[in-house]
DNA sequence: ATCTATTGATAACA
DNA sequence: TTGTTATCAATAGAT
């Protein structure tokens, strides 16, 4: 009688097996007990053994139970620190380098519609806010600039010009040269049957 | 004698206060013991009740023990992941802007070379790479700049001449209006003491 | 939450 | 180190 109760006791009490309790009260109340004896545990080992000990729980609802010994913590801080530190500096090199990439556009932007304003005046566009003596030095400038692109063309066709003469003097040279092998020819062979030569110039 | 020896045994087996164990030895012990119990407990609770754990212990060499999940390690994998995924997006986002800014420069760069360029040949400096056909053009285009430029000059001219002709204009009404005024004067004041007008105009 | 029977963990010892 | 045992601690089930 008394086995047979102990053993129902036993059964019903205590003994559990290692799978998921299905009811969700008693699920809710071990998580609840258990969790809080591992966090104590990890306490006592940390304490106790003087080792780095950290455990971690979530519930099934999301929420966050832990425990971290104080060397843990501050391992784990530093790591962190260490990691935005990295980050941040890299970040900060990298947002510098960008901004200066964004103020050499800006100079740039700028540095183009300087020029562009400068060629549209000297090509006599947008003269409407120009003073007098501004005008005045662009006339200056466009009348050298007139002055400097005749001589240029000016050298350009003289340069032609000697071009084509030493052409055409070349030309005249072997014109020149066939005319004496020509009369060569005929002196050679003055009974060719070649027309139009009829000994006319024979005379040269 | 058996409450005495009971007591002297509880206080020697058993019962410890939490605080580092002294003795090397049975500290080491401890933690083998403690750090297998630990993980037991973590393992139990994850499996009992449904839940994400995790427990961590280094001991004093340095050496890792853990336990965690299947959830946990699945958790801490797609954290990783993620940020690793998130840092290689960020990234290559800002390596993409970084190129397009430099292309940028480099397009700019060109133009500006151009603009240059354009800008010393209607100055008439680099034409030596211009050939006649472009020589011909930058005088046109220069010619016609010099008709504008001297358009606008004129226009200029005129608008200051109108301006002075229409103050010119004001001033002689202005004069005018102080005759009249110094006739009406005399008339009225026939005898007044002001020296020079001694009757001579009064016929106007 | 509190109680308690029982299992589980572990300190001291071998 | 591993195992044993006495004892304490944790906790399942009940209240």
């Amino acid at each position: 009688m008394f086995g047979s109760d102990l053993d129902r006791n036993k059964m019903v009490r205590g003994k559990i097996e290692i799978k998921r309790i299905d009811n969700l009260t008693s699920r809710q109340i071990s998580f609840s007990k258990r969790r809080k004896g591992l966090l104590k545990k990890a306490h006592e080992l940390s304490v106790l053994c003087d080792a780095q000990v950290a455990a971690i729980v979530f519930s099934q609802k999301g929420k966050l139970y832990e425990f971290a010994s104080s060397d843990m913590k501050k391992m784990m801080e530093q790591c962190e620190m260490y990691k935005n530190g990295y980050f941040h500096a890299e970040r900060l090199q990298e947002e510098k380098d960008v901004q200066d990439l964004k103020n050499e556009v800006t100079v740039m932007v700028n540095r183009i519609e300087l020029l562009q304003l400068h060629c549209r005046k000297l090509m006599g566009q947008d003269l409407g806010s120009c003073s007098v003596e501004e005008l005045n030095e662009i006339t200056f400038q466009i009348e050298r600039s007139l002055t400097l692109i005749r001589s240029r063309k000016g050298k350009v066709h003289e340069d032609e010009v000697g071009k084509l003469k030493s052409e055409i003097e070349g030309t005249r040279e072997l014109v020149n040269e066939r005319t004496k092998l020509h009369e060569m020819e005929i002196i050679c062979y003055p009974f060719s049957l070649k027309k139009g030569h009829c000994g006319c110039s024979q005379g040269a």
